[in-house]
RNA sequence: GGCCACGUGGCGGAGUGGUGACGCAGCGGUCUGCAAAACCGUUUACCCCGGUUCAAUUCCGGGCGUGGCCUCCA
């Protein structure tokens, strides 16, 4: 089965080959901790961790690497960080340090609890700042970059190709810029590798001062540490085309003689809520931590994957209560499997360019062997117990419920059974009479 | 303003130059004391206007709509 994925790059479907089917390298921006991960950050997580799996599922599990970096060196943790310090009289640097790792923290959870598996590595920025001044000592030495007013900025005017991912000629840029140009760059593209710290704001020592590196090159650094100059893949939200990873690619191909940094470029696309885009101030920005106060984990995941990643996406009520449904059925069938088996059009699917929901319509068609398998293949885990409600219900007392309500069904007392039945309901508890005795599910 | 993506039945959502995926809902039926569930069957579509073609939902051009990027952003 010959993978295809869409590479960005060349905004078109290309077979995929590593470069060392012994070492499958993939890499995806992750999140900037200090605040609760939205929805839409869970996309690019379990999207990716479907191709993780798959590849893994290809290559062997022990033959892919998958890495997924933290941020957290960033202004906008700053600028939270100043705020929840308030009044008080503590370190802001102590608070910065509190913020991100309690965000991580539940980052951590939250991701696990939507069936991903976790990345081979996860490394942090703070953990790698020696290694972004040693690239970008690189980049001034090759002549890309240039020190201004303590800071160190990247030549964009250097770097023929720029702008070859997102397919913006540079001057168009400079000419539709919309923002004020800071005094100190030579070109208005060029972008920060290194800014300089004030006593409010995390700093390292570097030969430029004390200060903090932008946020693309920690992207840069952390790749090349992990996995080397080139990878396989390097995925993201689709917003991060530009700027973000044209400028991963400058720094990083700038660097290493011109070698590329990635081989394909993977972009997952946006997501809607109900229908408006989320923000908030309309609010109606959903977090993944209140979904799972409400949703299992699962059904969130089923439903992120019912839409093609590329394609833009409506997350609904009604949507996750169908996927609900859907996945209620087919694990209350599946739990049985005992020798799952991925079927060859689930595989079809996926190895083109991660045809989710397709896949989903191959399951639908699937023996039960290959449903369990394919469940399985996408991160569901059947035999969990995660589809059950969070609400608490007492299973002994509906269980007597129902052995009355069966006593008075045979007495043909109907009028009590019925009651009975009806009570359940008002609580929540859907009966369901079937040719093995009568079974209960939780209504939402 | 510049660049880009998308627009499929009541809803979600694949796909294709010619035989109307798949799921949900609806409708009909089996089952049931009646329901629900389950199972079987089934109706409904390709934004608008041109062009290319024997044939377009699918290719090309224009329009309209929605969203994204150009500044932090999944």
């Amino acid at each position: 089965m010959s993978l295809r994925l869409y590479n960005t790059l060349t905004r078109s479907k290309e077979a995929f080959e590593p470069l060392d089917p012994n070492n499958v390298r993939m890499y995806v921006c992750g999140p900037t901790v200090y605040d609760y991960a939205h929805i839409g950050n869970a996309r690019p997580a379990i999207v990716f961790d479907v191709l993780f799996r798959l590849l893994r599922h290809i290559y062997g599990p022990e033959h892919v690497t998958y890495v997924r970096n933290i941020t957290d060196i960033d202004d906008k943790i700053n600028a939270r960080a100043l705020e929840l310090r308030g009044e008080r009289n503590v370190d802001v640097l102590e608070v910065v340090r509190e913020l991100t790792e309690r965000t991580y923290a539940v980052y951590q959870q939250d991701v696990a609890a939507l069936g991903n598996l976790p990345p081979t590595f996860m490394p942090r920025a703070t953990e790698h700042v020696p290694q972004m001044i040693a690239m970008i000592r690189t980049l001034i030495d090759a002549g890309l970059a240039y020190e201004a007013e303590g800071h160190v900025l990247f030549d964009v005017a250097k770097k023929a190709d720029y702008g070859k991912l997102s397919r913006r000629p540079l001057d168009e840029m400079i000419a539709g810029a919309r923002v004020d140009v800071a005094p100190y760059k030579r070109e208005a593209m060029d972008f920060v590798l290194w800014k300089p710290s004030d006593s409010t704001t995390p700093g390292w020592e570097s030969p430029w001062g004390r200060g903090r590196p932008g946020w693309h090159i920690e992207c840069s650094s952390m790749i090349e540490a992990a996995m080397g100059e080139t990878i396989d893949i390097h995925g993201g939200g689709i917003d991060l085309v530009f700027p973000h990873h044209e400028n991963e690619i400058a720094q990083s191909e700038g660097a290493h003689h011109g070698h590329p940094l990635a081989r394909f470029w993977m972009h997952n696309g946006f997501l809607n809520v109900e229908g408006e885009k989320m923000s908030k101030s309309l609010g109606n920005f959903v977090t993944i931590h209140e979904l799972l106060e409400d949703w299992p984990g699962d059904v969130l995941r089923f439903n992120m994957l019912r839409a093609h990643y590329r394609q833009p996406m409506d997350w609904t009520l009604a949507g996750m209560k169908e996927s609900w449904a859907t996945l209620e059925r087919w694990y209350d069938v599946a739990e049985a499997v005992s020798a799952p088996r991925i079927g060859e059009g689930l595989l079809a699917a996926l190895s083109d360019d991660l045809n989710t929901p397709l896949a989903i319509a191959e399951l639908h068609k699937a023996s039960l062997q290959e449903l369990g398998g394919g469940l399985m293949l996408l991160g569901f885990n059947p035999m969990s117990e995660r589809l059950a409600s969070k609400k608490a219900v007492n299973k002994v007392e509906i269980a007597r419920a129902i052995e009355a309500r069966n006593a008075a069904r045979k007495a043909k007392n109907f009028k009590e059974s019925d009651r009975i039945r009806d009570e359940l309901l008002a609580q929540g508890i859907q009966l369901k009479d079937g040719p093995e005795g009568t079974t209960w599910e939780v209504k939402r």
